[in-house]
DNA sequence: GTTTGATTTAAACACATGTTTGAATACCTG
DNA sequence: CAGGTATTCAAACATGTGTTTAAATCAAAC
């Protein structure tokens, strides 16, 4: 946990869920609650999204947010933690795969597979299950989020696995200097999440062109993108 | 202007400026207040800004804002203004440079022309005087902006010029398919917009390297990442 | 049925927000 | 100086914020 929660009557600070048939019940609240904030927090923003509009939505009383997290900024954390926790997985999954079978056969790992290892994962998560696009949108948003506290609860979540990238970059391509290949590293970081940001809102230019493209063929012109910014010369 | 502003003694909408000699000292009020809210919406977010803080920063008194500019969303309209006016101007002379001189020699324009037309300026504007590096670090947030209002805002000021770049780009890839270049200008804002949110906070990463490269050699790296991608087939 | 603890509820709290007001002040014109 | 306008100022306004409280409700345990 990254801030100070206020907690007095939290139940997750209670020493032992003595009746746990409630769990039920109070696991839908909480449910209800995360489904509902990450919503809005990818449509409006962390501190335009007030707990009365996510209570409101969720159709929980205004007080449940403070009684099951403690308070606005632990709930985001939460939000984070629900969906990051098994996409870090698949994450560093397929990246350690990358790196082992390199290894195995005696040779560098592939750059377009790290890319791809980490790109794909992330935007096919989209379509992994209700209100995945408004979470994708928001880890988008929230890289270039100016609020230091919500950053910090961000980071803390993806740190290890950025440094696992790029460790795994390094050993693909050993001959670019390590200050260059973080820069890159970032280049990417920036298209992906400008990428998560704005899939689904095709109004960006003015012209009503880019009917939307489908997850596989962005996914496609991303990492082709970046590979070929990754490896030249 | 975008939004209704409430104006009622709004001394830009009094029919004439009859005395003009207290230009100076209306221009050092309201400049106060540009400078002071171009670094705090840079640091803070628009919606985490109070006036407050933006007056008392200034040194000037609170109703000041609403006095001269109406309200917060026209004071946000002038700061993007007042920077994007001349940045806009220098960076589509330099698009328009790099298409004449290639219609001129009966050439199709360089990729790697045409990018680094857009993006050194860009980047460059850092170092063009007091402040800018704040407006550099405000741009590429917004870019992201959850919140519609501030986004379309921005918007106005750099529709034009997104497609102006898009156009010179189908010139210098015609084979390239259309919504495929599309996609890769917006990669490129994406790395564009990271880097100048990322430029000047070496801590991104938790190992403490990346000692902060130059702008010049940060725009070097990034028009060599965008132009590989772009022309990749 | 009574007790016990978890959860929900409506109300309030304390404070921050953007905006507006009316008087005071500063400044130029005639 | 007088007259008038532009600007500043302190105060208030109306509303919205995250959080807290104490009573009410609920479900299982004994």
């Amino acid at each position: 946990m990254i801030r100070g929660v206020k907690t007095r009557r939290h139940p997750e600070n209670t020493r032992e869920k003595t009746y746990m048939s409630q769990a039920d019940t109070k696991q839908d609240t909480k449910q209800l609650i995360l489904d509902a904030a990450e919503r809005l927090f990818a449509r409006n923003g962390f501190h335009n999204t007030s707990l009365r509009s996510i209570t409101s939505k969720a159709g929980v009383n205004l007080a449940a947010v403070n009684y099951h997290f403690g308070s606005k900024g632990a709930l985001l954390d939460k939000v984070f933690e629900r969906r990051l926790l098994p996409l870090n997985k698949i994450r560093q999954d397929k990246l350690e795969d990358v790196r082992n079978s390199a290894k195995k056969q005696g040779r560098r790992p592939g750059v377009e597979d790290v890319l791809r290892a980490f790109i794909e994962p992330t935007l096919c998560f989209r379509n992994s299950g209700q209100g995945a696009e408004d979470f994708i949108v928001l880890v988008g948003r929230t890289i270039h989020e100016p609020d230091n506290t919500v950053l910090k609860i961000f980071l803390s979540h993806v740190d290890p696995l950025f440094n696992l990238i790029f460790e795994i970059l390094q050993e693909a391509l050993p001959d670019i200097p390590k200050d260059h290949l973080f820069w890159r590293l970032q280049f990417t970081f920036g298209a992906l999440g400008h990428t998560m940001c704005k899939v689904d809102r095709l109004q960006f230019l003015s012209e009503g062109l880019t009917p939307g493209p489908d997850t596989n063929s962005l996914t496609q012109m991303l990492v082709q993108f970046v590979t070929a910014g990754m490896e030249t010369t």
